[in-house]
DNA sequence: CTGAAAGCGCTTACAG
DNA sequence: CTGAAAGCGCTTACAG
């Protein structure tokens, strides 16, 4: 199977390979007929170019990299699926490439690089400087997908965080709570510290005390340090980084016998699927996750076309809250 | 950056491209010192030798596909997960393909084949007689992960899903349990299939009446199912095909004022990080999907081997039961 | 509009 | 143990 070489066509159809190549890339260079004779013959033995020999001569693979953090998290899952669909919409293939060893960012990132795509959708939890530096170089185009671009070296699709936790915060505040908590990770992830710092941002100006508590992550452990908080505390409002600690938050009070929505209201940050199988149901920050994806790889396309000079661009994508029933 | 190229190795180092390419493949052919030499060098620089060129010349990749039906479900990605790991491991690279449009599985196919990958590994909710025919003439090795093969052409890894029905059905009626319903997914999927199957011949074997209930997969749809089922019937058990069907009716039932597990037992397929976020914790069966992935990706790294001239072999991996709060 | 030919960056028999 | 050379299956200027 798939053994049909470009000669195997040529020969077929009678015309030389050259001409069935063009056929293939530039279509509007070859007569009809010649064109739809190719065609016929391509479509009836099944010849798909091979991938490599295309790669290598013309320096393009139809390939682009997605490089995640991990694969555990609902929302990356889904971003993944917006790109791999938007990508077949446009004729690429994508290779996977998981980062989750930071430690050997930089190997990982050589070997992205050296696979010889045509572009890099690039998902990163912690943007340090040294990232920064480590990309710089990179020869192809990099998108940063759910994270902005701090400088405008590459583009980024994604959602303003600082600016959507500032309007949750607010819009609770506005309700009357007072005592509203933040539950970030314990780790310090660049997306949730921009969120940490809208919040934060909110309770300021409104006076009220910023409260955080940082969670490991682990279900386990969080339900512990969660059920040891609230023997202690009585928040109005929660307000987690991630559906799934907003949940375990939920769950822990639940159990305590204190009332959701009624003594104590939960928003989470994402709109994952855990969401709707949460009960009550979760209230949250919806993060249009396929979308992006979707918008990123439209974007990669734009700045891969070599014909055009793209400037690279940040894209802002709207979020929106979906009120649910953890909350009044 | 890396537009090195072999030939600027060869050159810093004063030896031929051969011997490059021969320390990268063949170590034990050069000269310690010789080699030694070529490898420091190529760290020096940061080479990486092009996945193209190699790919075209050796008429291997060190690339693997992952063929899924999609991304949405959190053992899918759970799975790759496992599979990216262990295949980073044995220095391959992963190539994503999700093949969610059935009517597309040829044309999806071929191009997995042109993407000049070493070796597949398979997934597919519906191993139907076409699906079969299609892959039938793979030039590379296939296995299928969590299906077990019907015929011997294919390797597989996955757990019994019948045995395991089977079983947990059993385990239920053992314990006094006579109205044990199982809720599977309404679209007919090979695996879920041989879950009803395993459950049926339990209910049977104990002379009971097997019930199935068909969910749309959807949640809002499942709910409005689900209570209007719940209004009629009370179960005292109730298995579904997956987590997600399980918490979705435990939740309509214990908002219905049902008290799980005093009243209701739900059991769930798959413990995927949904079961620990339910309130109550899902009991289910443990399908160890990362160990899974891993299984298949060395298996597949034996086939690819091809001096050794190894048999597909059915992998059958171990399941559990981890009993949690939705059962007594 | 089409063909002959060079070349993409590697690997691997083949000699030595 | 090492090098010169052919070849992997394509693409794309260059002529015509």
């Amino acid at each position: 199977m798939n053994q049909i070489k470009i000669y195997d066509i040529a020969g077929s159809a009678g015309v030389s390979l050259a001409t069935v190549s063009r056929v293939l890339n530039h279509p509007e260079k070859v007569k009809k007929v010649t064109r739809e004779k190719v065609l016929r013959i391509i479509k009836e033995k099944g010849y798909k170019p091979n991938a490599n020999a295309r790669g290598l001569a013309s320096r393009k693979s139809t390939t682009i990299a997605i490089v995640v953090p991990t694969l555990t998290r609902a929302s990356i899952s889904e971003m993944i699926q917006g790109i791999e669909n938007s990508a077949k919409k446009f004729g690429y293939t994508v290779r996977l490439f998981v980062n989750d060893d930071l430690e050997n960012e930089q190997e990982t990132w050589r070997e992205v690089v050296a696979s010889s795509v045509d572009g890099i959708l690039f998902m990163c939890d912690e943007m340090s400087d040294s990232t920064y530096e480590l990309i710089a170089y990179t020869p192809v185009p990099v998108i940063f997908v759910n994270a902005l671009s701090k400088n405008q070296t590459f583009g980024s699709v994604g959602i303003d965080n600082e600016k959507c936790a500032y309007d949750v915060t607010k819009q609770m505040i506005d309700k009357g709570n007072k005592k509203i908590v933040f539950i970030t990770t314990a780790h310090t992830y660049t997306v949730n510290e921009a969120k940490v710092k809208g919040y934060e941002k909110a309770m300021k100006q409104a006076g009220l005390e910023p409260e955080l508590l940082g969670s490991v992550g682990v279900i386990e452990n969080n339900e512990t340090q969660f059920e040891e908080y609230l023997q202690t505390h009585r928040p109005e409002v929660v307000l987690a980084a991630r559906d799934s600690m907003a949940i375990s938050f939920m769950n822990v009070a639940v159990k305590m016998g204190i009332k959701v929505p009624d003594e104590l209201q939960v928003i989470g940050f994402q709109n994952t699927r855990y969401a709707q199988l949460s009960n009550p149901k979760l209230t949250c920050v919806d993060v249009p996750i396929y979308e992006i994806g979707n918008q990123a790889m439209e974007k990669l396309t734009e700045l891969m076309k070599e014909d055009v000079e793209a400037k690279p661009t940040n894209t802002v994508v709207d979020y929106q809250i979906i009120w649910r029933d953890s909350t009044k």
